[in-house]
DNA sequence: TGCCATCGTAACCAATCCTATTACAACTAT
DNA sequence: ATAGTTGTAATAGGATTGGTTACGATGGCA
């Protein structure tokens, strides 16, 4: 398939910042978060970057450098996260301009601009209500 | 973007089926349809498949053939259109599995799933509400 | 019976997107 | 100055999408 994993890497990079920040390693490279989410560290780099000017995370450069995070995990929702790295929307209208001369064609767009502006929106709401704090303590009670 | 436009397309093509039958042209050729959308005549055949798949058109073959609205359109919702439709979620899991000795790698999935299963739940609710019926409605009064 | 319009579907294509990888300049604590 | 790390560009393979051509299957109708 083609959704993109994006808000599942960010989400896990960021429930391990968190949970090295709680064992007392506040700053974390991206080599390590990628030997947790077992892919490459640009991959991590990039996904933290799109996190970092969503104002998520810190970095800090040079030697002893790395990620942290920008707010307590308790405020950062899910709907943070996919702001954050998912900017397509969920669903596409019309590659090709509908038959403009065709009712439904001429009127078709925001009727269903509606329809997937609501359905999206609800979709958001529901992310809203998880928080990175959450999804840690889900995480280690299983 | 990489988000597929066959909800769109679908959507427009039971809404086009439900005018024309109200204008006493019951049956209508993937050609016909296709001119509507401005697309190919095949790729209406592959949509309207999946819609006679998922029970919402039927189809007629050999000479005078065509598709028609196999239910009332006040009775066939977006969701049902999007299920017909779209196999996909709208989040992904990590794409290659995270490293099982992290606490984090080992306890994220059955976490992110609980928070996408209810998202994707809130995103389907929204679209159970909207009907092709309703759609037509808001095209032919814009 | 044979014709012919249309469906159903396979095969293929170009464009796009995603993840991954290599490479390297910029930066900063020591 | 050195060493370790971020930030980002360039590139590549694989997958998916919409589009196109082609053709066998179907079934009204002359």
């Amino acid at each position: 398939m083609a959704a993109n994993s994006r808000v599942t890497i960010a989400a896990h990079a960021l429930a391990w910042l968190e949970l090295a920040r709680q064992r007392g390693r506040p700053w974390m490279t991206s080599d390590e978060v990628a030997a947790s989410v077992k892919t490459n560290p640009v991959i991590l780099r990039r996904s933290l970057g799109d996190l970092h000017k969503a104002g998520l995370v810190r970095s800090r450069r040079g030697a002893g450098a790395g990620f942290s995070l920008a707010r307590p995990a308790e405020e950062i929702t899910m709907l943070d996260v996919w702001n954050a790295v998912s900017p397509e929307p969920l669903l596409a209208l019309h590659r090709t301009e509908p038959n403009q001369e065709c009712p439904v064609g001429a009127g078709i767009k925001p009727a269903l601009t509606d329809t997937y502006d609501e359905a999206t929106e609800a979709f958001r709401a529901a992310l809203a209500r998880r928080t990175i704090a959450g999804i840690l303590e889900k995480i280690l009670n299983t």
